[in-house]
DNA sequence: AACGTTCCCGCAAACGTTTGAAATTCATAT
DNA sequence: ATATGAATTTCAAACGTTTGCGGGAACGTT
């Protein structure tokens, strides 16, 4: 452990003959003080390599400039782009990011919560995990900390939230597939309580009704947990019952890639036979092949967004709770597997 | 901004009749403390959700129980496993993790090392970017906070690095090529100073060595900047020579998924006509057909490990530099793009 | 009865900063 | 000259915690 020298105020007021509280002003850029003062100030403050003391700072102020943000799993792509956003936007603000992860678990998820509040976090961003049926610990810490929903939101929590718009980007893919002929499309969502999976099943249903297409419950999967695993699991399922699907739309592209796989091993056509859409524009998307026709989701804007809210509420004065719903338009790309030239 | 109502340790003193100080030694079991207050107070810290405040703590110890990592892109898949290591090894011990991204840029990772210090991290993980000739910058902040490189490291910097064994780990892929009868291998490797790149490049050339095969300049490959379409476009160039390789090695996956998808592209049968081998183990690697052959690189671990290093020397009395090389062992993954059963 | 020990506990200072209020300076108007 | 007020600057308290030091109580030893 090495010893970090440190310049305090109180030297730089003695260096001057000034008082600490002046050069505190100075360097805060408070009216009350002289231009003169200021700038001598803000030299041998330079000259002294000083920085303030984070700690006394957010002791008296009892503000941080640290912005708290949980996610499920930072391994996943999509999600980093997201942390890419927050991580940038908000070091542009003068704010540091801590990350943790709660690994899906709604246990350690409270925990979170909660080290975040006790560490004194100015506010908190977060995707819960899907199970996230308990919004108790959530509500209670929305009175203790601004808090921002991101991507893996809930409609039961009143608090502003940020995601792309999945109905309609959901809508769009269904309709795509129609337009290009198909008539029986199967989806595969969660099945577990999951606010953006229930979000794009709605554009899905909706698609198929503006369209005149019945929808039929056999094309109609949950999963537990959406992975390339189930995406294959699934797909043999499908291929089984009767009237088979021509169309196969996943609400991620892992679970797209799984249904590709196993179609490939089946040697059916895509997308002649079946065409593919997935969901999220991953890198796997287009190295699979084909490649996906998948929806791209902005993280990076995404995660901006949610930054700026959360600071502005953060920096606001007022108290009231206040929840606006965000969405970040998702955009449909369309490649071989719905699609051949 | 919501006020969040805190108990204080007066609150408690008072409430129990005891001085301050008396409970702030029953809540550290500081051994002047009887057993009999030490349970009361705890017990009352418990009832009224005292958390002590972290500011005032850290402004008194000149402890902040806070790491920062500093990665190049957040977005590697390989990073982010890394990071799962170092978010949960780091919440277990107590420390909180603070993530900043350099983007390769190294006037970014300098502003960032300072940042950190700045902010009264305990200590600072990180990883290089590619470019980071100028260590000095790096060897100026090893001066005030305990260091320890990881993945990107450099054997310029005195300081404990934790990396997979690219050496021998390169030299396990080269042999295995030259095992399944290659004998031409070319190697796709960063011409930016990389350490990295230059430990599996010494791997490349000791297997080729060690098996009498003699090394063609031709047959080496180096880029700017290693991805899917460097990839692409040096398969090109390796086709285009009049002896063309029977086997390319890539530093990186990445550019191992280019390669194969140009060598499909020619319809050259891989692994027959050429055996493509990457490095870490990527999802792509199991995505991309054939499947790729690859070299797991143990994340997690890498993350844990650098966290208790860089933890033991934070906790450390001493003031010595330790600088210790630690290897963790990446396994070869044979799949199809070598090896068809 | 006087002393030494041991065991608990309280006093008060200290960490570096911000900030309301008081004090000083200085120019301006009376 | 004196009063007024604006412009600067200083004083001192406060934030919540830790910690060296001092001290009282209880006990055992001479």
């Amino acid at each position: 452990m090495k010893k970090k020298k440190i310049t305090t105020l109180k030297e730089i007021a003695h260096l001057l003959n000034l008082s600490i509280s002046t050069v505190s002003r100075a360097l805060n850029d408070h009216p009350d003080i002289s231009h003169a003062t200021k700038e001598s100030v803000k030299k041998t403050a330079n000259k002294l390599h000083y920085v303030p003391n984070i700690f006394a700072k957010g002791f008296r102020q009892h503000k941080t400039n640290i912005i708290g943000v949980i996610v499920p799993d930072i391994t996943h792509y999509y999600t980093t782009t997201i942390l890419k956003g927050i991580l940038n936007e908000g070091t542009i603000k003068g704010y540091r990011v801590i990350i943790s992860e709660s690994n899906n678990d709604v246990l350690k998820q409270t925990e979170m919560l909660n080290t975040m509040i006790q560490f004194g976090v100015d506010g908190i961003l977060a995707s819960l995990t899907k199970m996230t049926q308990d919004i108790h610990s959530v509500l209670e810490t929305l009175n203790k900390t601004p808090l921002i929903l991101f991507d893996k939101v809930s409609s039961k929590i009143p608090c502003t939230q940020v995601t792309i718009n999945d109905d309609e980007a959901a809508y769009n893919a269904v309709e795509h597939l129609i337009n290009i002929g198909k008539k029986r499309i199967a989806i595969i969502k969660e099945r577990e309580f999951s606010y953006t999976s229930e979000k794009r099943y709605d554009g899905y249903l909706r698609a198929l009704k503006d369209h005149n297409i019945d929808v039929d419950e056999k094309l109609i999967i949950s999963v537990d947990d959406i992975s390339i695993e189930q995406g294959k699991r699934m797909t043999n399922h499908l291929l089984s019952i009767k009237k088979r699907p021509d169309a196969i739309f996943t609400i991620t592209d892992s679970a797209a890639v799984g249904v590709i796989q196993t179609l490939k091993k089946f040697n059916i056509k895509i997308p002649e036979e079946i065409a593919v859409v997935g969901f999220s524009n991953s890198r796997l998307s287009t190295v699979i092949e084909p490649n996906l026709t998948t929806i791209d989701q902005p993280g990076e804007t995404i995660g901006k967004t949610a930054v700026k809210y959360l600071i502005e509420e953060i920096e606001s004065k007022e108290d009231t709770l206040t929840s606006k719903m965000i969405e970040i338009k998702g955009t449909l790309i369309i490649r071989d597997s719905t699609f051949k030239v």
